[in-house]
DNA sequence: CGCTTGTTTGTTTTT
DNA sequence: CAAACAAGCG
């Protein structure tokens, strides 16, 4: 499963067999069905979160095949995730065996890659290409900044990867990009992303953009290679189409031009990717794109209870320019949505662990609960409390194993075996371990490769046969390449998984990090056994450097008991019995800078974030938000979510974590505060200072739709300004009692507390004594 | 010249 | 709390 691009069967003529009945269409529901066996021309699939969306997806595949319509090599299923592509792959597969085998099955990204690989030369690239990921990407362009003497303090590497990321999700090609356009580095953007792509062509390497845009320039100047994929491809099908950016729309376009045969299933409400390009333009516009398009709607939800169903819906109902749809469902009633307000982020994992482990006395199974974190930084207060009660666990997506340094370097050894000539693993590794060859030695080959126009390797070659290196590095440098040349020799003898126990033993790696007596190099040392278990998985060291050049590791779960910790990005398309969202406040969800880069677009997506979060739940949601959070190492403190404020009152129950601050919060509670009717709100003491704010005109002004943002991030400010503190006044804190202060820092005080000692807290919640 | 040490800096989301 | 970066040591 890891190659799902074999070619088998391209030429296999005998048609799939005609069964005359389908047993798998009765247990569709109209709107389903009719998605299902409308299989010419092109068809729109607006479908809900719940709505039975992989199902319609996958029967139609089957369905495809089983009616002799399409055999399998004329099908292209195109997906975002890799989750998606083997989920697809693995329902196909179970319905209808090994046909799924020629399917061109995959992610936009990874069949950009194949197409491209296929006909590289006319590209002028070699089809053993190398992908960069990231943080090859953001190297190379700083190389470039600074070749070009713009200071790359001024004008961050970061920066303009995002802005070329940003044209080629776009589609636009350097010479097509606006003169100007950007402001990047005094408008050079554009001469930059130019040099950037003659820089990548020498090298022999892509970035993730350009295995669509790449695809879409071949598709252009070469019109018989367009036919021939056209020819094959008379059928596609299309997951989460509302993700889709303008790269990926005109990719699918030219490819759709031939049979016209395509259907896309998508769900505005669920368009979760607009930092990445996508445009829910494209789904809006899906009927003019393709004349005598049908639309089908399915609006029957089979997951999630009324309740949770109520929540979700009255939260989006706030967005607007949506397609709009009705979702309903069978399932009666059901727990009302639970809205917890903690202290700070570790109470709000104890509490959320204390949930878990009641549930799972209560027989609920640890595999169905899963907790959905806005950013990965949020995971760690629940892997930390996990651990210490013994909860089991899985973090999926994450810090990407494949990124870590560990794994990075060693992939850089393997990637030089293979390909000698990538500069960029090259660099990297010459000198890790320390073998004494650092930024002086490195200057040189650089030198020695741009005046030769080769490689680094090549040029090392060259190099070490002179006079010109001192003879230490001379040394030293031949013996690595003699080593090189010595896997490169074996390297087709041994199996992925030996050859790179070989190189990181040989090459003097596995040493170093045993040497290393930093608490993290066991951790490393683990993570290298497990990089070259998992290459025993892989037939060539060629197919695993693809493997991990375009999947990402920790993407897929296990089906042991354990609870799921990811972001709400990763949710999307799963489902839980139990779902723990936390971290509901203002600045973290809906981020910050959500809100301060596209306005009112940006709060727009946070809110679908917020509904795909929701709807994961099949019985029970609970929402969490914390008063206060450290930020590396200082305290903030934070409000509530406006996405709390939005959740309907009689599908929501307010839970005081009590004890701490009493337990005298209620729906709709005593507060002083006027509610719009129908939303809800609460008190709880500790939210004093919000409440006070909110007099002030914070609510009736800040959360009112679409208004300008920078305002509301102002008034938020106030809150630093509740009440000023001097050095040495006596205070008294709810948690902490009565004490003195020692340090005033802007809204942050330290505290000498009578009873609990030195604290950092926030003036906010620290009354005059 | 290369390496160790301290200092600063900055975290959305992913193929 | 990391990793990236700058300054001093051998």
């Amino acid at each position: 499963m890891d190659d799902p691009f074999d070619l088998a069967g391209a030429e296999e003529p005998a048609p799939a067999p005609q069964p005359q009945s389908f047993p798998y269409l009765d247990s569709l529901n109209p709107p389903q069905r009719q998605a299902v066996e409308t299989l010419e021309g092109a068809v729109l699939v607006l479908a809900g979160a719940g709505t039975g969306k992989t199902r319609v997806l996958t029967t139609r595949l089957v369905h495809l095949l089983n009616t002799g319509t399409a055999r399998p090599w004329e099908v292209l299923a195109v997906t975002f995730t890799n989750k998606a592509a083997r989920e697809m792959s693995d329902r196909v597969g179970q319905l209808i065996g090994n046909r799924v085998e020629g399917m061109w099955l995959g992610t936009f990204h990874a069949i950009g890659a194949r197409i491209l690989r296929r006909h590289a030369e006319l590209l002028g690239l070699r089809s053993d290409f190398t992908i960069l990921d990231d943080d090859d990407q953001q190297r190379l362009l700083k190389q470039l900044l600074e070749a070009e003497g713009i200071d790359p303090k001024r004008w961050p590497p970061r920066q303009l990867a995002g802005v070329i990321d940003g044209w080629k999700n776009k589609g636009l090609m350097p010479d097509r990009v606006p003169e100007g356009d950007s402001g990047f580095a005094d408008g050079r953007g554009r001469d930059l992303y130019r040099m950037y792509q003659e820089r990548l062509q020498t090298l022999n390497a892509v970035d993730f953009g350009d295995l669509l845009l790449l695809c879409i320039r071949l598709f252009q100047t070469a019109p018989d290679v367009l036919a021939e994929f056209q020819r094959r491809f008379r059928y596609i099908l299309v997951d989460e189409y509302q993700d889709t950016n303008v790269a990926q729309y005109l990719w699918l376009r030219l490819l759709a031009q031939g049979a016209k045969n395509i259907c896309c299933v998508g769900d505005d409400d669920q368009s979760i990717y607009g930092w990445r390009g996508a445009e829910v333009g494209n789904i809006l516009k899906f009927e003019s794109d393709f004349p005598g398009a049908k639309v089908i709607r399915l609006e029957q939800n089979y997951r999630s209870t009324a309740a949770v169903l109520k929540a979700a819906s009255a939260v989006i109902a706030n967005n607007e320019g949506r397609l709009g749809k009705t979702l309903w469902t069978d399932i009666p009633g059901g727990e009302k949505v639970t809205v917890i307000g903690v202290w700070d982020g570790e109470e709000e994992a104890r509490t959320i662990g204390d949930e878990i482990e009641s549930l799972h006395r209560k027989g609920e199974r640890l595999s169905e609960m899963a907790i959905l974190v806005r950013a990965t930084f949020q995971m760690r207060s629940f892997e930390d409390r996990f651990i210490e009660i013994g909860v089991p666990y899985q973090v999926l997506g994450g810090v990407r194993f494949y990124q870590r340094q560990e794994i990075k370097d060693a992939t850089c050894y393997l990637q030089i075996v293979a390909q000698p000539d990538n500069d960029i693993a090259f660099e990297r590794i010459v000198n890790t371990p320390k073998r004494g060859l650092g930024d002086a030695t490195v200057q040189m080959l650089h030198r020695a490769a741009r005046g030769a126009r080769q490689s680094l390797y090549r040029a090392a070659e060259a190099l070490v046969e002179t006079e010109e290196l001192k003879p230490k590095a001379r040394n030293t440098l031949k013996r690595l390449l003699d080593d090189f040349a010595r896997w490169r020799q074996v390297k087709d003898d041994l199996d992925p998984a030996e050859l790179a126990g070989m190189v990181l033993d040989e090459s003097g790696y596995t040493e170093m990090w045993q040497r290393d007596k930093s608490p993290n190099a066991p951790t490393k040392l683990e993570n290298l056994k497990e990089m070259v278990l998992a290459m025993e998985d892989h037939e060539t060291l060629g197919a695993y450097l693809e493997h991990i050049a375009l999947v990402q590791a920790n993407d897929s779960s296990d089906d042991t008991e354990k609870v799921s910790i990811m972001t709400l990005h990763a949710a999307k398309g799963l489902e839980f019995d139990t779902v723990f969202l936390p971290g509901w406040e203002e600045e973290v969800f809906p981020h910050r800078r959500a809100l301060e880069e596209t306005g009112n677009a940006g709060l727009e997506e946070e809110r679908r974030l917020a509904y795909v979060g929701i709807t994961r739940a099949r019985q029970r949601c609970f929402i969490s938000h914390a008063a206060n959070r450290r930020v590396f190492n200082e305290w903030r403190s934070g409000i509530p979510s406006r996405f709390v404020e939005e959740l309907p009152a009689d599908a929501v129950e307010v839970r005081a974590e009590t004890g701490l601050y009493g337990a005298s919060a209620q729906p709709g509670g005593a507060g002083s505060r006027q509610q719009s009717p129908g939303s809800f709100a609460y008190d709880a003491p500790w939210l004093q200072a919000t409440q006070r704010l909110k007099e002030r005109g914070y609510r009736a002004g800040g959360y009112a739709r679409g208004k300008v943002i920078e305002g509301e991030a102002r008034e938020v400010r106030t809150l630093e300004n509740v009440r000023k503190f001097q050095k040495d006044e006596r205070v008294f804190h709810q948690k902490f009692g009565y004490g003195l202060v020692a340090r005033v820092d802007g809204n942050h005080l330290l505290i000498d507390f009578e009873k609990a000692g030195q604290k950092k807290v926030v003036a906010a919640f620290v009354d005059p004594a």
